[in-house]
RNA sequence: GUGGUUGUAGCUCAGUUGGUUAGAGCGCCGGAUUGUGGUUCCGGAGGUCGCCGGUUCAAGCCCGGUCUACCACCCCA
C-alpha cells in the first residue's frame, strides 16, 4: 500500500452519518434565523489580509492563515546571487551569507501574501456593512453559516478549520434586539429538545464595578480575570487581578461580586445599592431588567443573571450572553453573544451599535450525541431497495421507481443483478426499511414480494399497491 | 508558542533482556444456501510495525529528527 493519503491538522472530514447531524443542527438553527427576521449572507472564503490584520490582538494575528502568493518571489534573489557569484559552486562564507540575508529580508511581506482565510465571521461582517452601506436597509439583520479558519494547535474540541452560525442586528440601540436574541436561543434549544441556561450580564455593570473599585482604568483586565471564576476559582482571579496591576484595595471593592447568589429579582437590589455611586452600572441594570421583563415566560430555557459572566472579547460594550447545557457533561458554553457599540468603526464607520449572537455547531453536535437527542430518523435513508434479478426486471423496477420517488418516498434499484445475499446486506447496512423482490415469477403476476427488513416479514402484494404497502 | 504522552491489519489492541516466517478479536471477502440481511459453521485475503536517519551481526522494540493524534499551560469556538 502506498503511504496513505490524510487531511491536514486540524481538519476533519464528515462521514454520511455526521453530516446529518451537522445538517440536522444547521437547520434547525437557520429556519429560527429565518423566523426572527434575519436574513442571509455569505462572503469570501478569503479576505485582503489587510482587513483581518490588527482585528483581533497580538495572539490572534498570529493564528490568521495567510494565503501565499502564486509567482516566484525567490526570483529576484536567485538573480542577485547569480550576478555577484556566477553559477559555480561557491563556498559558504559569512560574507555570503550576509548578502543572502540582506537580499531575503529586502521582500516585502506584501510580496509574499496579501489574501488570507477568515478568521470569523463578524469581522468580515463588519467589512461588508461598511462596503455596502447605501445599499443596506437599516437595522440590517443577518445570518451567516460558514467555516472560519485559525492556525492554531489542534486539541481536543478545537481545530483548525469549523463552522460558525451567527446572527447579528446591526444599526440600532434597541433593547428589542436583545429580548429577541434570548427568545431566538429559548426557540433554537427548544427545537433540538436540549434544556439549556442562557446566562446574560451587562458590560456597564462590570464597568461600573470596576469604577466602585477605584480602578475604572482596569476594566478589561478585571473583566478577563472575572471571566475565568468558574474554571480557576475566586483565588486565582484574585491573583490575576494583583498581577495585572489591580490594588489590593480595588479587589476588596470587587469582592461582594463573588458573594451574590439567588435570582436576578434577588440581586437586582443588592447590586443597586452597592453600585449607587456608578451612573454606568445604573444604566446598565435598568437594560437588564428591561430585558428580564420583556422577555417573560420562556418555552424550554431558562434565563439567568450571571454578574461574573465576563467573556473575553473586549469589543463588547453591553448585554453579554452564553448558553450552557443543562444536560451532559459539557463544561464550557455552546453559544455566546453581546452587544458592541462600534463594530465597523475600524473600517470607518461610525456609530453603529449592533448586538450578536454565534451557536457553536460542534459543542452542539457533542451535547446532542452524547445525551442521545438526535432524531432517529434523519431522512437521510433510503426506505426501499428493489432488488435487481437482471436485466428485464431491473428495467421493470425503474418505471416502478419513478412513481414511488414521485409519491415522496426515498427509493433505489441495487445497480448490479448480483446474489440476493450481498444485495439484502447492502439494504441491511444502510438501514432500508423495506426490499421489493420482483424475479421472474413477480413480473409474470404483477405482484411484488414486499419484505419488512425489521419485523423479516414478507408478503406478496399488487404492484399498484406497493406505495401504500410501505406507508 | 512551552512541556508531556502516543502511533503495529479497515477498527480496537497484544507482541518477552533486541533474535528466524509480527499475532488476536471485530470487520471484510468466499463457501455451507444458484431468490433473502441481521444469528450459526467452515475457509480466505489483508502489514514498508507513522515517516526519515542512526546504533547493531541482527531493530516493531534502543537513539536522534520529523509528522499525527491526544493531555496540561497560553489562548480561544
Amino acid at each position: 500500500m502506498a503511504t496513505k493519503p490524510s487531511i491536514p491538522k486540524g481538519t476533519r472530514d464528515f462521514s454520511p452519518v455526521e453530516m446529518l447531524r451537522r445538517k440536522y443542527i444547521f437547520s434547525t438553527i437557520e429556519k429560527v434565523f429565518q423566523k426572527y427576521g434575519f436574513l442571509p449572507l455569505e462572503t469570501p472564503a478569503m479576505e485582503n489580509l489587510e482587513t483581518l490584520t490588527g482585528k483581533y490582538g497580538e495572539e490572534g494575528d498570529r493564528l490568521i492563515f495567510k494565503i501565499l502568493n502564486s509567482g516566484d518571489f525567490m526570483q529576484e534573489v536567485k538573480e542577485r546571487f547569480d550576478t555577484k557569484y556566477g553559477t559555480a559552486p561557491v563556498e559558504l562564507t559569512q560574507g555570503v551569507l550576509a548578502d543572502m540575508k540582506s537580499w531575503i529580508s529586502e521582500i516585502r511581506s506584501s510580496e509574499l501574501t496579501e489574501k488570507a482565510l477568515r478568521y470569523d465571521l463578524t469581522v468580515p461582517f463588519a467589512r461588508y456593512v461598511v462596503q455596502h452601506q447605501n445599499d443596506i436597509a437599516f437595522p440590517f439583520k443577518r445570518y451567516q453559516i460558514q467555516p472560519v479558519w485559525r492556525g492554531d494547535r489542534p486539541a481536543k474540541g478545537r481545530y483548525r478549520e469549523f463552522y460558525q452560525c451567527d446572527a447579528d442586528v446591526i444599526g440600532t440601540k434597541s433593547l428589542i434586539s436583545e429580548v429577541e436574541l434570548v427568545q431566538l436561543f429559548d426557540d433554537v434549544f427548544t427545537d433540538l429538545g436540549l434544556q439549556v441556561v442562557v446566562k446574560i450580564n451587562d458590560r456597564k455593570v462590570l464597568a461600573g464595578i470596576a469604577e466602585v473599585s477605584g480602578q475604572p482604568e482596569k476594566v478589561v483586565d478585571i473583566v478577563t480575570a472575572i471571566d475565568k471564576l468558574d474554571k480557576i476559582g475566586r483565588e486565582k482571579v484574585e491573583e490575576e487581578m494583583r498581577a495585572k496591576g489591580v490594588s489590593d484595595e480595588a479587589i476588596k471593592g470587587i469582592v461582594p461580586l463573588f458573594e451574590l447568589k439567588g435570582s436576578w429579582n434577588e440581586q437586582r437590589p443588592l447590586l443597586e445599592k452597592w453600585l449607587a455611586s456608578s451612573a454606568t452600572a445604573q444604566l446598565g441594570l435598568k437594560d437588564l431588567s428591561f430585558t428580564f421583563n420583556a422577555v417573560g415566560t420562556m418555552k424550554s430555557a431558562k434565563l439567568e443573571f450571571d454578574p461574573t459572566l465576563a467573556r473575553g472579547l473586549d469589543y463588547y460594550t453591553g448585554a453579554i450572553f452564553e448558553v450552557k447545557a443543562a444536560e451532559g457533561s459539557m463544561p464550557g458554553s455552546i453559544c455566546g453573544g453581546g452587544r458592541y457599540d462600534d463594530l465597523t468603526g475600524i473600517f470607518g464607520l461610525k456609530n453603529m451599535s449592533g448586538v450578536g449572537i454565534s451557536f457553536g455547531a460542534d459543542r452542539i453536535y457533542d451535547v446532542l450525541l452524547e445525551t442521545n437527542k438526535f432524531p432517529a430518523e434523519l431522512g437521510g435513508s433510503t426506505k426501499l431497495l428493489f432488488a435487481n434479478f437482471g436485466e428485464t426486471e431491473a428495467l421493470h423496477c425503474l418505471k416502478l421507481l419513478r412513481t414511488v420517488r414521485e409519491a415522496g418516498i426515498a427509493a433505489e434499484l441495487y445497480p448490479d443483478a448480483v446474489k440476493m445475499a450481498k444485495q439484502f446486506k447492502y439494504a441491511d447496512d444502510k438501514g432500508i426499511a423495506y426490499v421489493a423482490i420482483i424475479g421472474e415469477n413477480e413480473l409474470k403476476q404483477g405482484i411484488v414480494t414486499l419484505k419488512d427488513m425489521k419485523t423479516g416479514e414478507q408478503k406478496a402484494i399488487k404492484q399498484d399497491e406497493l406505495i401504500h404497502g410501505i406507508q
